[in-house]
DNA sequence: CGTATGACGTGCA
DNA sequence: GTGCACGCCATAC
């Protein structure tokens, strides 16, 4: 279960409270700096609340997307302190 | 197996 | 500074 999907959960899961971290770092960490693209991807099919997805900002500093809505991923951000 | 898509990023006008 | 278009990887159908 070593897939790239698998990884990307993984390093979502170590995302501490209150710290957001880029698509692109995400990609990075699993190994394919390039894939930011599947990245994004694979979050989205994503429907395990267990994961805080909501914590994988863009690169702008933008909130994005999320499954369960944009708008919420936002209230989560801010209610974590990330400003 | 092949095609199309997507929670993006960067470059150029 | 803002907007548009293209490129990229992996997954899903």
């Amino acid at each position: 279960m070593n897939s790239f999907k698998e990884n990307i959960y993984k390093i979502v899961k170590e995302i501490p409270r209150g710290r957001t971290i880029t698509y692109k770092e995400v990609a990075r960490l699993v190994g394919r700096p390039n894939a930011w693209r599947a990245v994004g991807n694979v979050l989205n099919g994503n429907k395990d609340s267990n994961i805080p997805c909501h914590r994988v900002i863009r690169s702008d500093g933008k909130i994005g997307g999320y499954n369960k809505g944009a708008r919420k991923k936002r209230s989560l951000l801010e209610k974590e302190g990330v400003l």
